[in-house]
DNA sequence: GCAAAGTATGACATCGATGTCGGCGGCATC
DNA sequence: GATGCCGCCGACATCGATGTCATACTTTGC
């Protein structure tokens, strides 16, 4: 990866000011008013007056200024601000583009924001995003509590929580069914005839991998197993670790016969691991991802585009004005066989 | 996939009205200036003063205006924006991650929308940032012509180019060095051995897809190779017509022994129509993907992030004042094998 | 032909912050 | 004890648009 330049031609950086609408209006010899309502379109506007204030604006190169627009007509943007971690990740840049889409239909605008998993830094954007008198505020929460999002000191700014829950009852959420899509992954390994299964979390501050980790419990529970305790291993929160843990646990005797990965780092580790290896054990991922039918990797599925279609329309709702009860929204699961997670026990 | 709601707790919507900085001035029994000062620790504030002021701004949950105080600041706020295609695509939401990155450390807010790949879109999108008063705009350019982005009609408001040069020579671009990488894959698989070579281009109309297959067709002519002609397949754009295409590909007299997928998408679609396939060709993506190094799959790899960051860093060099000639920063690329642009013809 | 209604326009206040400038009291200086 | 400086504070203009209201001029109605 090397970086070059190369100079040719000429940018003027100089910070022109852009013309004002006044500006536009002496031009056209009318007043600012009469500038403004031409521009927009507003009746009671002379023909021919109009196409000199247009022409004007034209010549001028101008642009309304949308900032001294929002302020007079209510200090409140056409922003909706989108707080989550990295965007490389597939998860969350697909509820990003789920937001951008149903947002576009109704003249909002997207504004993100990385939390890198900092609860501090999160706080902190939230603070900024007010400033910037967002219409809106979705947030995949990094961590544990956020009580600062108190409807009373928001005041009126609508809060949407996407894949972890509010803290009180007090705000929308467009939850995943994280316990029906992890019992499933869980019957699915035990009618296969699998009992040493392994369960791979995240971090357990992270209410999904506990919803996810429950989930599967209640199936070995019902499934009358226990002998998936040994092979459990809990706050693995990144693709090397994942990749260790799992290499780890295949060296044990006697390995697990099948493996269960709650999220998608976790199921990359595990794939990595799983390369080459001669015991070649079942693999369960929660999420679905690229090229898994390639891989033939058997998933959890949901759809992160509809969590973030279904956010946006939460919180378009409330900003058309809905004042009812606090909302959550579940976003199913389906379990996909493809091969990985139907391998016999070895 | 099913959405069900439930209700409890109650969230009041209302709009209700954000305290002004008036308000707070008046219940610390200040005037509007002095509450300024205070907030925004400026010199020559009484200590008691200071205290009764931030007290009251507390007590009303006051948050500054952004909006207003940009206004006042000189009517351009804190947002870059960024037009790309879908954030689904992992190319779009790296180089999105890069610039939010870069862009953060100087205070800088990313606003991304969606062109669809659609001029006409790209163009409005332009025009509403600029309202918005964006500081800077990094476009990748979803067709052909751009001329709209002339300098003087942006009045000072920074462009920058990624993946697809500017029209004219008057804007700052980040380019993946295109010619280069290509040409590598192609003389890797004449070194493997390989004549009749399918090349598998996405739309013509985008410049890096040219670059590409000019790059691919340097190699073939230096190795005094003519026999991948037929093989040829350009337009190519979405997933399942490249699985369709590689399929009737493999399925010609001679068939070819080695593939070249342009982009992502076409090598998501190839590895879909050979999984399974009997014949086993040859082949190498452009652009790295998630779990390649568990397929196998041999790439022209590069750093979207990188794009991302370096685009952010020109455009906040503009921001900051420079003034010079336009640059063109170049992203290099690495041919990473990983078994499948190595398997001989057969 | 004259009142009523309607059209085209402009003067001015306003949104919520910041910048400028000037006033007032206290304290040091000579 | 007059002068000057400095710390603290407030009145007012300002950023660039839109909303309200007044006004001059037309058109309509009878």
């Amino acid at each position: 990866m090397s970086a070059s330049r190369s100079a040719d031609g000429v940018v003027d950086g100089a910070n022109l000011r852009r013309p004002t609408l006044t500006q536009v209006a002496a031009m056209a010899g009318v007043s600012l008013k009469t500038a403004s309502r031409a521009l927009n379109d507003e009746p009671n506007v002379a023909e021919a007056t109009g196409r000199r204030v247009r022409e004007a604006a034209d010549v001028l190169g101008y642009r309304l200024n949308g900032i001294a627009r929002e302020l007079r007509r209510g200090a409140t943007s056409a922003l909706v601000g989108l707080i989550s971690g990295d965007l490389t990740n597939p998860f969350y840049s697909a509820v990003a583009s789920g937001i951008e889409r149903e947002l576009r239909q109704h003249g909002l605008q997207l504004v993100t924001a990385n939390n890198d998993e900092d609860a501090e830094l999160e706080r902190a954007l939230v603070d900024a995003f007010l400033e910037r008198r967002v219409r809106a505020l979705l947030v995949v929460p990094s961590g544990v509590r956020h009580e600062y999002l108190a409807v009373e000191s928001n005041h009126g700014v609508p809060f949407v929580f996407l894949d972890r829950p509010p803290d009180g009852p007090t705000a929308d959420a467009v939850l995943i069914d994280n316990i029906g899509g992890a019992r499933a992954a869980g019957e699915h390994l035990l009618r296969g005839g699998h009992r040493r299964i392994a369960l791979i979390t995240d971090l357990a501050r992270m209410a999904p991998q506990r919803g996810r980790h429950d989930g599967f419990v209640q199936a070995m529970a019902a499934g009358g197993n226990e002998e998936w305790r040994p092979y459990l291993r809990t706050d693995v929160h990144d693709v090397r670790r994942a990749e260790e843990t799992v290499r780890e646990l295949l060296a044990l005797d006697p390995a697990p016969t099948a493996l269960f990965t709650t999220n998608n780092r976790l199921t990359t580790g595990a794939l990595r691991a799983l390369r080459g290896h001669p015991g070649n054990p079942a693999l369960i991922g929660f999420d679905d991802f690229d090229l898994a039918d390639v891989i033939g990797t058997t998933v959890v599925a949901h759809d992160p585009v509809a969590m973030g279609r279904e956010a946006a329309r939460l919180a378009y709702e409330r900003i058309s004005g809905f004042a009812g009860p606090a909302r959550t929204v579940t976003i199913g699961t389906t379990l996909i066989p493809r091969g990985s997670g139907e391998r016999p026990p070895a």
